[in-house]
DNA sequence: ATAATAAGTTAGTACGTACTAACTTTAATT
DNA sequence: AATTAAAGTTAGTACGTACTAACTTATTAT
């Protein structure tokens, strides 16, 4: 099954929106690869045809489990590529996603077991996302963000989106990072902004950036 | 200018194919690549129209100050992938040719120079081809091969085709990597094997290979 | 239930890249 | 010079991937 880079990423989202529950609608698929929808309705039958999907018309698409196998390692291939930029050749890890997003499809699985031993077989990416194991195997716990913590609750940050480097720098900055303890101390409604204390900082955020760092499970 | 893997590719090829001193004709391109002469035809119109190479119809074509400076970039980061592989990943010099044949195309300019910097900035990759620098400059000294000695004299081996793995591991098994000392004390006529000492090791090998093996200038 | 909106699909087009088959040009032989 | 072989080109086809425009289905609001 020798599959273009196209196809891969598509697999590669298929496989993330469905973490949400739902089969991944085609204009979610559109939004997050920048593409028409039109295109993406193509797309979806050149992967039915291949196995990799399973497409209810006007519904969305689910991966199969050949398609799922395949956006298991392209993840994995993803998350030890940016795990061995930020550690093995200094790049700062808001630089590393686009690169990653590359080179995980020119990648064999040869090289990656190598980076992957050179890196003492990490479980996580810098952005705290689960790298699968070879064999496929990946924690797939969904995730609360700090979007949905009650007022006055704490928890920890694991993970956070790595889509936009600035994103990235602004979390750093303000020390959200994965393993930092956060405690909401306020709540405007109306998606208002989240006042947050990450160590001994107070500070406010947007309800969108608050969706985009997961913490696990919030304690009262 | 945003090339695709195979454009980038057919540029690597002609100016290989060039380093001979003629332009690359179709057939050559085609069969390095492994593609339909037809299909090579398509292809220069199109890399022509780009402003890459210059056509001469029925004569072949030659690389544009730009599309010289695209090849030479591929080279560049051909080979240092191919120095990383091996020195920092543990590859042996018979397997990095096809990981970097892809990687080529999905590394930035940035990972290269960040892998460079890791090697020390590398003048030569494994098979001793030289690096070009970021800036583009490379050494093109034409080079003989062990094919062109005269019986009796001594040479030292600068580098060899990487293409296959099984070659490289034969000249390796024999001794025959860049550096090695080569003396040839014997030819057989009509394309037959020529006896060489490397160190004190006396052996034959065919005249097919040995022009696959380059060295400084044969002294007598 | 009807109408309006959003979501999704199909049809038609384009481009890059490859192929084969048929033709043309160039080079080599007689 | 005429013939043949080798090299190269063009024409026509196919596939993957994208687009826009037009149409259809599903969902929501009235
Ligand atoms: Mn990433
Ligand atoms: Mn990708
Ligand atoms: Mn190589
Ligand atoms: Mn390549």
């Amino acid at each position: 099954m020798n599959l273009t880079r196209q196809a891969e990423d598509y697999l590669k989202v298929i496989y993330e929106i469905e973490q949400g529950g739902a089969p991944a609608a085609t204009t979610s698929i559109a939004e997050e690869l920048n593409i028409a929808a039109a295109s993406v309705s193509g797309m979806l039958q050149r992967l039915a045809r291949l196995g990799l999907v399973k497409v209810e018309r006007y519904r969305g698409a689910r991966l199969t489990a050949p398609g799922r196998a395949v956006a298991l390692q392209l993840l994995r291939r993803h998350r030890i590529i940016e795990s061995f930029l930020v550690t093995k050749l200094g790049y700062g890890w808001d630089d590393v996603h686009e690169e990653a997003e590359r080179l995980e499809h020119a990648a064999s699985s040869e090289l990656i077991d190598r980076m992957a031993d050179a890196l003492g077989n990490p479980t996580e990416d810098p952005h705290g996302a689960p790298i699968p194991t070879a064999a496929g195997r990946v924690d797939e716990r969904r995730l609360s963000s700090i979007a949905d913590m009650k007022t006055g609750s704490r928890a920890r940050v694991v993970r956070m989106s790595d889509r936009d480097p600035e994103f990235l720098r602004y979390l750093k900055k303000r020390g959200i990072v994965p393993g930092a303890n956060v405690r909401v101390t306020a709540r405007e409604p109306f998606e208002g902004p989240i006042t947050l204390t990450v160590g001994r900082v107070r500070q406010a955020i947007g309800a969108a950036a608050a969706a985009l760092v997961y913490v696990d499970d919030a304690r009262a």
